[in-house]
DNA sequence: GAGCGTTCGTGACGCCCCGTCATGATCACA
DNA sequence: TGTGATCATGACGGGGCGTCACGAACGCTC
């Protein structure tokens, strides 16, 4: 069969080489079966051969893209909280009051992670622990987003200063755990859930200590 | 010599037999080894072994007192917690209202972790994570030790029902967070975060949904 | 399409840590 | 002093770790 005048390949291909292609690919299966290993074995009892395994790609390749179990596992939680980061913006530029923002910040973290949970901490043994996030890139932009949009919205509303660090530090943490037992719950709740965590941050607020 | 009539010693002793005081100086001397090891290495990076070299014991007697790493870990989490809880149960007992329970057992928390740091966070490297405390018996019952002073003092204030699992989540949460920042402050300043954490609970406090 | 340099998947290898176990020393008790 | 029980010891097999030399597949040029 002759290929001649037969859609010609262009030859500036849009598309990424092969090359680039099975590296992405790569990285993702790995990363997808790192969810998968993390979430049955828990993350102590996990072994880099446990993920490498499941990929079908050899011991070896596994270290072409992260160097240990812990890289494999902050580039996990690099990837929700990049996948989160666009859900919050969405929040802070909507947000008209401070209220409406925590609100909606807060109920979307809830359903984010009520939809994680249900997508692959499928069947963790009890008492697993799973570390605490790393302070990596995207996490701690998270981090630095709510505060700047905590800065935002309160220099508009003309409140009264308050320790930004210390603010933002007790809000995330508060809808972590919030969140956690949330998790525990049947059925899971998230409106009640927000709604506890909102109002505990609400009238909290203006009895803050001011700088 | 001739031990005839020497002071001899009285059939019921009241310490116990040396083989009792050599077990107990053996487990505590691996946990002590261990919250070097881990102060110094990291979670992650410390072995079993490198706790059991420096106690100066073989490698099998660390198995004859602990499981695993993550046994050892839990141990030191339950030591904490139960060296905390007679701070904790002071508080409450002296605490006259709400606000000066809250008050006193945050600042008793904070202190209690400024003077642990001092004491075993010695030169961990930065970045280096420590997994959460898992729920271990004292841990486990620090918590519910609060969720009762809550419960106790809150009767007592004829203040209406919240739901106590989530608030004692989220003020162990604040209190944790808010700890930790406070750490990584020069100086470390117990008091203006306690002030903190503090007044962010009982504001929030009459705002919370009630059952 | 042929040739060539580069990239990257591969799995065997040496290293070290893991947890166990047979052995012997030490202790409690008679 | 004798005897059984307890427990420290360190050697050992098993296995995960991270590396590396090799070769295949790819991109690029002529």
């Amino acid at each position: 069969m002759s290929n001649i005048a037969y859609f010609p390949k262009p030859h500036v291909d849009q598309r990424p080489g092969k090359r680039e292609r099975t590296k992405t690919a790569n990285r993702q299966a790995i990363l997808d079966a790192a969810r998968e290993v993390f979430g049955e074995l828990g993350y102590d009892a996990a072994t880099v051969r446990d993920i490498i395994r499941r990929t079908g790609l050899a011991s070896g390749t596994f270290y072409n893209y992260y160097k240990s179990k812990e890289e494999v596992f902050d580039a996990l939680a690099d990837d929700g909280a990049r996948r989160f980061r666009p859900l919050l913006r969405e929040q802070s530029e909507k947000a008209t009051d401070f209220e409406s923002f925590v609100r909606g910040a807060i109920l979307a973290y809830f359903n984010f992670v009520a939809t994680e949970q249900e997508a692959w901490r499928i069947n963790r043994p009890p008492g697993e622990q799973i570390p605490h996030a790393r302070p990596t890139p995207e996490v701690t932009a998270v981090f630095d987003e709510v505060r700047e949009a905590f800065a935002r919205v309160l220099e508009h509303a003309h409140a009264p200063p308050v320790d930004l660090d210390y603010l933002t530090t007790a809000c995330i943490a508060v809808a972590r755990e919030i969140g956690d037992k949330m998790l525990e719950r049947r059925p899971v709740d998230t409106e009640g859930a927000a709604d506890f965590a909102v109002k505990l941050i609400l009238g909290g607020l203006p009895a803050l200590p001011r700088l």
